[in-house]
DNA sequence: ACAAACGATAACAAATGTGTTATCATAAGA
DNA sequence: TCTTATGATAACACATTTGTTATCGTTTGT
């Protein structure tokens, strides 16, 4: 009895986020989806030696909309990423899904 | 003296579009990368015989918002993206950019 | 101890996306 | 010709992101 999430409890967060009934696979995909590319974004930020600030002023994304993406305290807009990822070196590719169930 | 833009008169779209002076390169990096984008959505959603309202059924997004997504009348959010992505066999992939000279 | 730089965040305005509902013009099919 | 399905779009309410400005607590270096 370690997390208590909407109220109800559970021994690990993995218990809930992995509970079908609680999160939906396309919710849960979505989730991994954005935590990947955050967790890519803020270690390419990192390898380049850059703080949030200098990220700012190369993408013309303010750092409080940075600090806000790298936490995950927003959904950012398809051309604020690009922005973002683009001073980073990188960009995004649109891919066929490797489990193909549909 | 075919296309009016902002007042002013190019022979060719491209004349516009490519020139640094009008579109920044980093702008037209975008517009180039979510033209790609858009493209393979329609695409895909057409190859798998779908209408917009089909996919807005599959996707849980709504099918004026496709609509609007689809014509570029909207820079979306990333969760709509990937809902829309999603049923249609894609995801999207954070990748190195191929020009590197950052 | 002090200064500087850092990420996080608060508060508010402005911009923009999305949902909702409905309709339009067009194309395709019966 | 009539019906149906399609993508586009209008209008509005609502939700969310982003910009703006400023500050906070922490860490790092002097």
């Amino acid at each position: 009895m370690s997390i208590n999430i909407n109220g109800e409890n559970y021994t690990t967060f993995s218990d809930y986020f992995n509970d079908d009934s609680k999160v939906s696979p396309a919710e849960r995909a979505q989730i991994e989806f954005e935590t990947q590319l955050i967790g890519k974004i803020i270690e390419a930020r990192e390898a380049k030696g850059l703080s949030q600030r200098d990220l700012a002023e190369l993408s013309g994304v303010k750092q409080p909309a940075i600090a806000r993406l790298e936490s995950m305290r927003s959904t950012p807009q398809i051309d604020t990423l690009f922005k973002v990822l683009s001073p980073l070196g990188y960009t995004l590719s649109i891919v066929p899904k490797e489990n193909m169930q549909q």
